[in-house]
DNA sequence: ACAATTTGCTTAATCGTTTAAACAAGAAAA
DNA sequence: TTTTCTTGTTTAAACGATTAAGCAAATTGT
């Protein structure tokens, strides 16, 4: 039994496709369809349990209703949140999202961009990677409508919905500064990205404000691809040096994870022997032994604006500029709690 | 500045769309197209950066090359980590998988099911959820190619990849009895679904094949939708019956993450208190202060073969019924460490 | 020298929709 | 009664690709 078309509802009430088409898409009055037939023909797809084919549809209007979201990984939880409230968005404004994840690679993110593109997806949600400039640069020439989510390029100018990562950082630092910690280190990916870099600064720009003497060493920049190894040698390090620290930000929810196994094997005690404060979200900072200090940033949010923002685009592909930079939340717990002062001598 | 369609380079090259059609797909040989003008094609095709159409070329072939990938809900990290298991091996094939999360609502599912064949998808890898049965035989009626992942029924005939979930209760029961412990309950989802069923009935047997006498008030199924209050009511009643329990089994992720958040606030000891092993698998197990004994699927086999039987069945649509059935692997840590012996007294 | 074959290309139908334009017949206006 | 307007319907082109069939012209065989 194939698929019922327009043709088959014609062909059985034995009238042309494009009455039916008229009458199934609820345009009856204008194009003056007659009653009588028009029950038919909305009796007749009932019958047939018709069912618009969207190829044809798509490749005549030029519209899919398909939106593509690219990130990183699907299987890291805050990617994952991020598609779902994307996922949830766009089907409530009868688009279907594409999701594909690049693994930080720009080379992949083409890929996937070229895929999607051919498959005349209406427009990109997209997490950038580093070196994917001239993607954004692709779209803007190309006037294809996208919208950078949570990370972006300042110096293109484009759509963006990301967090104030300067102000969550720095927020994060006065509140280990506050809490009694004065030896803080950070732990970033190595990345020229902006929000990486903000992230950097904010954390930076809290110390230098409580007049606290940042020392290199307290900043340690890790690759993507060789975190696991990298990760436990940074550790290694910023625990040995003459600036032993007694504090650290975790600058991306992979890195923390890394750094507690590691640290875990070490078997020194949060807060005690080292305090924490990170980046992401997800049941494990909940349910460590010491409650996780994290940055929440705004997800559900993020999602939502960006969709708005991109369907606003396709409504409107006049409409100016859109970029917000939305505030992260710091959840305070155990993991940063107050030293215990040195009292007594 | 518009896409260049075959059209275009046609007119550009003087030649019929066609003859552009042939050299683009490599057909040139097959068609005797002259050298000259073949290269000349290829050569304009690559100026004017040709990128064909995927609609037409789907809507003419009635392949999309993509497939429905639909899940409860892809911010569960086992979904995730299953759909970018299909994501990946559906890309190296030449497909584009479409998500899509139901959360455990067969109404939803139904929704998606319509979606994605109104677009036409050349197949489904589904994750079912309790009531799809009728969506099932919608699909084999309609001859629409799908398998079964994670779940299935076994009253129906379909193609499936799936855990050997008796099994592997089965074995987490044993594991735990063998650690010394003797009264077990299991959390699971108040559900006629049979992976569900499955997960309890391997318990069971490992309690009977073990002679421990099985006690209805172990035995705690609560509702997926309010399970953040019935898993707390649930925990209560387990720790305070006359048969109070010393070790649990979790029969999903969700459960477990809920469950463990109470256990820390009673200031119950894992495992001294309660030993625990869990389904599922993220970072938390590795992190809890008491490392999460938990029963491993093999996830990258689960999503890699169910592409594989898709695409087979895609290829040929009259191979026969492919069904397994895979072990999963008990990973033992703490949370269920051999109890000590109460030696003395 | 003429038929048969090969070579190189075009024509046109098709997939399933949408929609502007044309058209015929009946009703209202003149 | 003729003209105009309205009503209800059909025709056909278009979206962008694929591909069977057709058709010249050049080449080969006899």
């Amino acid at each position: 039994m194939k698929k019922a078309s327009l043709k088959d509802i014609a062909q059985q009430a034995g009238v042309s496709t494009a009455l039916v088409s008229y009458v199934l898409n609820g345009k009856e009055k204008e194009t003056r369809v007659g009653e009588v037939i028009a029950e038919k023909i909305r009796q007749i797809a009932k019958e047939l349990n018709y069912q618009p084919n969207h190829l044809a549809k798509s490749l005549r209007s030029g519209k899919t209703y398909t939106i593509g979201l690219i990130i990183a990984d699907i299987s890291n939880p805050f990617f994952a949140n991020i598609a779902r409230v994307v996922e949830d968005e766009a089907k409530k404004n009868g688009y279907t999202v594409i999701i594909g994840s690049c693994d930080e690679h720009a080379e992949k993110s083409w890929d996937l961009l070229n895929v999607l593109i051919n498959r005349q997806v209406d427009g990109f949600i997209i997490v950038s990677c580093e070196g994917s400039e001239s993607q954004v640069h692709y779209l803007k020439e190309r006037n294809i409508p996208f919208v950078l989510l949570d990370r972006h390029f300042p110096e293109i100018q484009t759509d963006f919905v990301a967090t104030n990562n300067y102000k969550a950082s720095y927020d994060a630092g006065v509140h280990l500064i506050q809490s009694g910690y004065s030896k803080i280190g950070i732990m970033a990916y190595k990345s020229n990205m902006y929000h990486m870099e903000e992230r950097v600064r904010g954390y930076k720009h809290a110390l230098r404000d409580n007049h606290i003497e940042f020392h290199d060493s307290w900043l340690k920049e890790v690759h993507f691809e060789t975190m696991d190894s990298e990760v436990r040698t940074a550790i290694d390090e910023i625990l040995a040096s003459g600036q032993r620290v007694d504090a650290m930000i975790f600058a991306t929810y992979g890195l923390a994870i890394n750094a507690l196994k590691y640290i875990n094997e070490l078997r020194l005690k949060v807060p005690s022997d080292l305090a924490i404060v990170s980046y992401g979200q997800a049941e494990v900072f909940d349910l460590y032994y010491c409650p996780i200090t994290y940055v929440q940033q705004p997800l559900e949010m993020l999602g939502k604006t960006a969709v708005e923002y991109l369907l606003m685009k396709l409504k409107n592909p006049e409409e100016g500029v859109k970029q917000i930079l939305m505030e992260a939340r710091l959840i305070a717990r155990e993991s940063s709690k107050a030293k215990p002062t040195a009292v007594g001598g």
